[in-house]
DNA sequence: GTCTATAGCTGGATAGAC
DNA sequence: GTCTATCCAGCTATAGAC
């Protein structure tokens, strides 16, 4: 445990790992604690007054280190093929990095959808999906790819890049993957659904 | 609420809708005890002696009640295409009627992994995804299909299959669906993804 | 700022009447 | 089988010494 961090990064850094890998509900602020260094409980409460707070503190800060990025991807210039290559190896390395998040995200907002209205609206980061559509529909146009519904081309891509990730644990159990299949599996993953999206949008 | 359902009944199908939605950790008892008709908590217990062993039996009975149907459809006879047609329309159609199930299982499977392991051993109805595996290798060697990693094609169509119903509460956020939207969506989703496997795996 | 001690509450579990 | 009442553990939160 670093110990030239202040107490406050200590206890968010512990809070985050627990409440990323347990949800709200299933944390404890004594493991929080224990994780933070063997920091005492009751300093939860004097930096961050309730688990409330604290919870929406971390989740506040997972969402800004995301979403920025994810978004970034979206307003690079290029072809609609290079946007998606681009997508696609954002989200692959950036999930690697943090594979716990998008479960954690996607639970804590099945459990209350309001807060991501929040959180959008008091930020204006968040991914320009619209104007993909639109960029999707004039490539498709112009015969440059393959017809399909956008919305519909958006999720298989998102679909392929977040899920095996999310679901990790039932498919290494499926599967028999151990770990270090695993983690082979998923240095190819990126090309491998590049080449995939790539094969599928061909016009012939 | 139906009166003719014995009480037993009426819990466990309360203590399904209150676990898949709000988790283990996330579920209490009194909850349980109002979803199922305004029962008394004490009968929970009575019937089923604990907050684990309700949750364990609710899991148990999710489990049996998907998992059969999930494996039959990989044990059909028939083309490789067909088979993975089979796969989506099954998978499309069954998870449109319990949308919930799969964050669900993958939340509690992933707070414990062991559970899948220990459910599994004890049941034989593990989906066969080996004999898949197989079956697309000697698609791809006599060139019916384009060559991908089985695995990973594997994974694509799982991926498109399930994630939009684990995410639909950011999905519907970030492209600003409504739910009437959302629905008419979701009746061409199948479809969809066939056309997209089969444009990606057609040879030319 | 950090610790100990403890208050106060929530929620799972049980006893016992009916 | 079902209810009321109550217990008790575990957890969040606070008071107060240092």
């Amino acid at each position: 445990m670093p110990k030239d961090q202040s107490t406050e990064d200590r206890i968010k850094d512990a809070a985050k790992s627990i409440f990323v890998q347990k949800g709200y509900a299933g944390a404890r602020m004594q493991e929080i604690a224990e994780e933070a260094g063997g920091i005492n409980k009751a300093l939860l409460h004097y930096y961050f007054r309730s688990k409330d707070q604290l919870f929406e503190k971390i989740f506040e800060e997972v969402f800004q280190e995301i979403m920025p990025k994810l978004n970034a991807v979206l307003n690079l210039e290029g072809s609609v093929l290079e946007k998606i290559d681009a997508f696609v190896d954002e989200y692959i390395s950036n999930i690697r990095r943090h594979p716990h998040i998008p479960l954690f995200v996607i639970h804590e907002l099945s459990q209350n959808p309001d807060r991501f209205v929040q959180k959008v609206t008091a930020n204006p980061g968040l991914p320009n999906v619209a104007r993909l559509m639109m960029e999707i529909m004039e490539a498709m146009e112009r015969k440059e790819i393959r017809t399909f519904v956008p919305m519909h081309l958006f999720m298989n891509i998102l679909s392929m890049c977040v899920f095996p990730f999310v679901a990790r644990p039932i498919i290494q159990s499926v599967t028999q993957m151990d770990d270090l299949n695993w983690d082979q599996m998923m240095d190819d993953r990126a090309e491998m659904i590049k080449r995939f999206i790539h094969a599928a949008l061909e016009v012939e």
